[in-house]
DNA sequence: CGGGCGAATTGATCTGTGTCATGGAAAAGC
DNA sequence: GCTTTTCCATGACACAGATCAATTCGCCCG
């Protein structure tokens, strides 16, 4: 694990404040990197304003093309967040160097190829309540995998989103976001604490609303 | 270039009719491979029947995951297509050998992710007209970097999809991309002759139809 | 405690796109 | 040549979600 030892040597830590832009698009990209703990997101905003989140950035997942100069989005930090960064040369040098990295890298691109075309999906074809369902089992899978005990029932998350940022994600308005949430509470899909409290009594209940059943990767 | 050699020994090539299906969402993948010549769809289907595209394979686009068999989506031909295969077992051992292979698909992965990412601004929020005006400047965009002289103009192209391919594409429905279509050609952004052959008098026209704007990726 | 502010909810109304239906045009088959 | 099939265009109408607007909730801060 040579690899290792060389990555440590070039690699440092950023810290970000919610709110706060890591990356502007267009900008140069001095680093490449990942992030440790928090969230963010990957926007594109067209010349009117109207906005498209592309991607959802979680612990470990990596930010940062490498053989590009230009950041293609903006980055934006949604809670405080931590990123292990790689300044970009070194970086790129060692990937052509250990073919492990490279190869690693590959897989994490595949992955994030699935997602975004499962996104398609969601931004294509289904209705309001099948996207916020669809984005709410998204979270919840993510959750209940950070919780390693396997079967923390009844399975409850924090909504890491504003309302607006998952209208967003989702190619909605943030009042349509707002009234479906509301529908799916007062349909028992799911139960409310506050506002960003979420609780799911039935996950196949919430699966089967999201419209890609499939009766599930066995979260069950 | 030793891995060219093992490519080819290892290589061999299928055609397929248009309409065909080359593979089925689910089965195993037996090969992996790219577009030789013809277009090909990548498109999964909701159990209600609602479908969406999830990608467009063009000549020298790569279909098939490493690492994985069960395919994904359908792939379906939609002119006849050539493609050049690889048994997968072989091909991933090559590949764990062969850094330099890695490292390129590495590249188009990063590519792919990209178009995917650009089309979730189309799909999550573009109006209907812009939509389709993306679309044709897509593959207006493709057709003059195929005919390498540059400069071909006036811009013409044959629409290589079906109102139908177009609309599972887009996220709409057919009736409403037959209704755009028509209004572009009766705003004068596009001119047609017959159903199938385009010809964009003002590329730059086009693309502020299209919305990202942004004046350009220079086809000017 | 009260004022101020951003986030969220909810209502009223409008509109872009879907749905349903009909007919035409071109290609395919016999 | 005629029929059948596929693809496409267009009209009438319905409805999901956008837009505009008014409150409410929760939180920070003086």
């Amino acid at each position: 694990m040579d690899e290792l030892v060389e990555l440590d040597k070039i690699k440092y830590y950023r810290r970000f404040e919610a709110g706060q832009t890591i990356v502007w698009s267009g900008d140069q990209m001095e680093f490449v990197g990942s992030v440790v703990t928090g969230i963010a997101t990957l926007t594109q905003t067209m010349e009117d304003g109207r906005t498209q989140m592309v991607g959802l950035l979680l612990p470990s997942d990596f930010v940062g093309r490498p053989g590009r100069d230009g950041a293609a989005y903006d980055v934006v930090a949604v809670s405080d967040v931590v990123m292990c960064c790689f300044r970009k040369r070194p970086f790129e040098k060692l990937m052509a160097e250990t073919p492990h990295i490279a190869h690693r890298l590959l897989e994490m691109t595949l992955d994030e190829l699935d997602a975004a075309r499962e996104w398609m999906v969601v931004l294509g074809r289904k209705t309001a309540r099948e996207k916020i369902a669809s984005l709410l089992t998204i979270l919840a899978r993510r959750d209940a995998s950070l919780t390693p005990d396997g079967l923390v029932r009844p399975l409850e998350f924090r909504l890491p989103l504003t309302r607006e940022a998952m209208a967003d994600y989702l190619g909605l308005t943030l009042e349509t976001v707002s009234r479906q949430i509301s529908a799916l509470r007062k349909d028992g899909v799911i139960v409310l604490q506050g506002k960003r409290h979420v609780s799911v009594p039935d996950i196949g209940r919430l699966m089967e609303e999201a419209g890609d059943d499939s009766d599930g990767g066995f979260l069950v």
